[in-house]
DNA sequence: GATGCCACTGTCAGATTCTGACAGCAGCGA
DNA sequence: TCGCTGCTGTCAGAATCTGACAGTGGCATC
């Protein structure tokens, strides 16, 4: 009668039985990334309904897994940007599809993204058996060379902007060669036709563009805070996207550019 | 000192202390996935140096937490086809790689896959934080429809055949609309330019080629299994193919198809 | 139908592990 | 110096896990 399919639970639990430890030290992980800022040791000991010796113990463990989990005397715990997945069950094909989504994106342009893929290829290899890894070589082939064209912005600089809702200064070249200086708010960063794709709202048009990463000459941060929320104004310019059909990212975008 | 970056371990361990009894139930999903038939409780324990009343915990603790596992009384446990993943540690990035990667997968034609793909979403959006899901939606966005065109044919059968290196029948329409009928050893299954490829040794032309697979209007399973390792021939193929480059999945086809 | 094999459950004492409390050291900023 | 905090050692009691034994029911073979 039993697991048919996998049920995520709200917070992950290790082992069913013991409801203590393992899913413990899960929570734990996901109370300090609630916390953007340093936590006292006896904070989390509470937090957990747990005493600090304890507590310290969990830390120790977790840090022998991997987890990024940063002490300091006087200030408390922080957790270095990451996550840790809890066991998941997949089917064949769901690893397959991940692997091979793994494997493109590490052929795609954008440098840094391309190295994560290629880190987190390496870390699910280490754990899958030998004979579903020769399975995956066959089947999940990728063929044809790394996509161009390379940009060389630090596209990074952008995640940054869009993740704390900052301007961004950018210079671009369009599809006739003409720069153009502008200040745009940056709300995403999508894929379109093997180009990565800045979306943006630009002070200088008054309206939303988007910007091949590719054209893109420079970058400038800064810390200047755009009015609007993030959210809001991705969820307006896929109103103003011909397609309103499926909800996460469907759309096009004309073959142009900004302009 | 301690944890900084993650270094994966040949048997996933989930907690370092209990060396016992998480990292034995990891264990155990890997031994039954060595086995492809049906294996007793009793040898199932002696493997693991534990006693059978323990592997039979053990066993519904798996099952509790969703593995596949399935006994049946006189013949043995079974693990369905498909994997549990350790707890893995990957940086925000590292996430954004495989979302991203998942994400386009599953908005390739190939159906079965990109079902996959959308299934493994959900399951690994179902333990992201709030926040870091919020992030993912406006980075790892997508933008573009669906790729056409959609094959008719169930890839599944290909699998199955390269999985067990079972000969092919393949009814083809070349890019010229000339159809013919072939007895191929498919050895992979790759991505080239949107679309899905069949790569096998074709007994026709007694030579490698590779097929569309939107081109391909029938596909029959066979029982028979071709001559030679899948291994070898792939790499085999690889070597035909201009690129000498790099190990993994490097080359190019030709843009027609096969001849 | 008798027999053998096997999956599964209940129970209970002993082994193992985890936990909390107490004590103590070290780093850091006020 | 003081206060706050991370971090370690130790130890007894609590909690958990484990193995042994007993027993039920399904299935195939003799």
């Amino acid at each position: 009668m039993s697991g048919r399919g996998f049920r995520p639970r709200p917070l992950g639990s290790i082992v069913a039985s013991d409801m203590s430890r393992s899913e413990r030290l899960l929570d734990l992980i996901q109370i300090l990334r609630r916390h953007r800022r340093p936590v006292s040791g006896r904070t989390l000991a509470a937090e957990m309904g747990v005493s600090i010796r304890t507590l310290y113990r969990d830390i120790a463990t977790l840090q022998g897994q991997g987890a990024p989990i940063e002490g300091e005397a006087g200030l408390g715990y922080v957790l270095r940007p990451g996550f840790m997945l809890p066991p998941l069950m997949f089917t064949d094909e769901e690893i397959e599809a991940i692997v091979l989504g793994s494997r493109w994106v590490a052929k795609q342009p954008d440098r840094r993204l391309s190295q994560a893929a290629t880190d987190a290829l390496a870390k699910i290899a280490a754990v899958l058996p030998d004979d579903l890894r020769e399975d995956l070589d066959a089947t999940a082939l990728l063929v044809g060379p790394r996509a161009e064209p390379v940009e060389d912005v630090d596209l990074g600089v952008v995640r940054q902007a869009i993740r704390n809702e900052r301007k961004l200064g950018l210079l671009y070249r369009d599809a006739g060669g003409v720069a153009s200086e502008r200040v745009v708010w940056p709300f995403a960063l999508g894929f379109f036709d093997k180009v990565r794709v800045v979306v943006a709202w630009c002070e200088m048009r008054q309206d939303y563009r988007h910007f091949r990463a590719d054209r893109i000459a420079a970058l400038t941060a800064t810390d200047i805070r755009y009015p609007r929320r993030r959210q809001a104004m991705l969820r307006e310019w896929r109103g103003t996207l011909g397609t309103p059909g499926s909800r996460a990212e469907s759309g096009k975008l004309s073959s142009g550019g900004a302009s």
